[in-house]
DNA sequence: CTGAAAGCGCTTACAG
DNA sequence: CTGAAAGCGCTTACAG
């Protein structure tokens, strides 16, 4: 490979001046640039990245920090990191994957060899320990998600509120008044989950602000799990005409615990699957009714409020939340009572 | 961040006696090198990866090109991902992800950057020019995968043959005689995908052994598309008992296609969903039969294959085919003929 | 507008 | 066993 030296000699400059033309890092005349840039297109030059990165303190790679296991089904954990990488890539950074089991020290361990200007997190929880670890040190760092008191830092995150209140908006639209949710059972690894505490909660005030009792019913992120969860909840709110599910593994099993029950899916009981990725829904009979996340788009947005502020573009701090967006199915209607009044 | 200089002056040695102690790579005297340690520690030294990297010729980053698009369901895709970063940082490596939208030049120009000291090359074509300009290149690189021709290549893939050899016995085994391929169409972008193309010639070969007549018949990746599938199966062979899909995104459709046309499963037709992410076969009703692919292990060994080649560990190149596993489920049974006769 | 030179923080022959 | 020094391939004040 040839380097900025047989630039330089083959167009007889200096290598500062090979390297303002490469970094357009100051004015060169257009002859001299000329030479240059023939010279380098004779030799195949490429600048190398690791010289450069050295020489200039920046290495332009960022980590992209993940849990070492517990991948979600559905490709959304995969949304997540490919809208991260394809942006770095436009930007001309590199993301680097750094698969972590949650330990703030592994993270400093690595974050001390320099390899990184700065860090993307993923699957943040309401306290998180690499957070306050980031937040003292002086590496510049995103999140996709936050903690419960995010304040002061650069995030971009799912609205689990709005989304919460599009959903209930769109039941009750339909006529519904009896919601229930099932959610997740939060084990030891996810506790304090952000979107599902925060989807909960967000659950549990808005149905009392409409006067309603919540219903809330916790389950493994499994099939069984979900059908588990359906027959729970048919015996402690059998008038219940409409559940939310934010639990993608188990929401098949819901709709098939429903069915064992008797009930059909939505003439009985309505079903929408919130916090979902795209094509899940289109694998349900019938097709469910989601509010699908926006995955793809979080990492891209994090990825670049990450990279806004290593390159100190002036934009204000980013504090983003995305709601889901409504996808109608099949599995929603109106409740029975409305429908046989109007007909 | 304390450099080796600091170190170097806080123990009273040389730095080249600093870099000895932190790499091993050559003896110091006990009480040398207790003074270095604890000097280190005393900093907290950390070795700077790319300063090192710019002294040793060796990033000790690889590169893992995945498609920009086409992620797939199911997590499978993160499935490779998560199991390449996993061994990487096990090995002390850093895995980057590039993006890429399939042009070698992109490939060649990131190549040039110096920046990986091998690629991992992830959905692989059995006419692949990303292949062809590696090999005519010096960075090492191992598939996940492999081209129609991969002789003398380093490779780990699946092993489509076994996969469908296994399926088949299975299915026979229960007594089946007319079995049936669903695969995907294979778009413009995804021609001649290896593990498509693959499954179907070991299919029609196998069935044609067993003196059976193959019936193929491709669909979309979606639940439609599944559907789609199923009524065109049953006009064109209507006495079909089995069918083998190897679509996860249509596999569910062609479940429910199938119900509608009035046969259920496995009372009437079994079913079987291969090279499929383990999760999915619960998201059914009944829980599908699945030959589950082994993603993670793919791209732990690709990873690992990779690293060895880099290191010049002389073990056998490895050209490793791996089978999926089958887990049996509630969608595949006797044929009728069968049941009823033993009754 | 261009160049000489220091320096980024390491590794690695080469000497002793 | 240890050290002095060159060198990896760039960037970036500093001069002119």
């Amino acid at each position: 490979m040839a380097t900025m030296q047989d630039v330089a000699a083959r167009a007889n400059v200096s290598i500062a001046t090979v390297s303002f033309v490469v970094n357009k890092s100051k004015r060169v005349s257009p002859e001299t640039e000329a030479r240059v840039r023939e010279a380098m297109r004779e030799l195949g030059f490429r600048r190398n990245a690791v010289a450069r990165a050295l020489a200039s303190r920046r290495t332009r790679i960022i980590a992209l920090l993940l849990p070492e296991l517990n991948h979600r089904v559905g490709g959304t954990m995969m949304q997540f990191v490919s809208g991260a990488a394809n942006t770095a890539k436009q930007r001309g950074y590199n993301l680097v994957l750094w698969p972590l089991s949650g330990e703030a020290d592994e993270m400093s361990e690595l974050l001390g060899g320099g390899l990184v200007d700065g860090v993307l997190l993923m699957e943040v929880r309401m306290h998180d320990d690499r957070v306050l670890r980031l937040a003292e040190s002086d590496v510049p760092f995103a999140m996709i998600g936050r903690t419960e008191d995010p304040s002061g830092l650069l995030y971009v995150d799912m609205d689990s509120e709005t989304t919460m209140r599009m959903s209930l908006d769109y039941l009750w639209g339909l006529g519904h008044r009896k919601v229930a949710l099932i959610v997740e059972q939060l084990d030891v690894v996810m506790e304090g989950y952000g979107p599902t505490v925060r989807t909960e909660a967000a659950y549990r005030s808005l149905v009392k602000e409409h006067g309603c009792e919540p219903v809330v019913v916790t389950c493994e992120k499994t099939a069984s799990g979900g059908r588990g969860a359906a027959s729970e909840l048919l015996e402690r709110a059998p008038d219940t005409t409409a559940v939310i599910v934010m639990n993608e593994e188990a929401v098949f099993g819901v709709v098939s615990g429903l069915g064992r029950a008797g009930l059909t899916v939505p003439a009985d009981i309505s079903i929408m699957s919130i916090e979902t990725s795209p094509e899940m829904g289109a694998f349900s009979e019938p097709v469910l009714t989601t509010m699908n996340a926006p995955g793809e788009q979080l990492g891209r947005m994090g990825a670049d409020a990450l990279i806004d502020r290593l390159e100190g573009t002036d934009k204000i701090m980013p504090q983003l939340l995305l709601a889901c967006t409504l996808q109608e199915g099949e599995s929603t209607a109106p409740p029975r009572e409305l429908r046989s009044e109007s007909r």
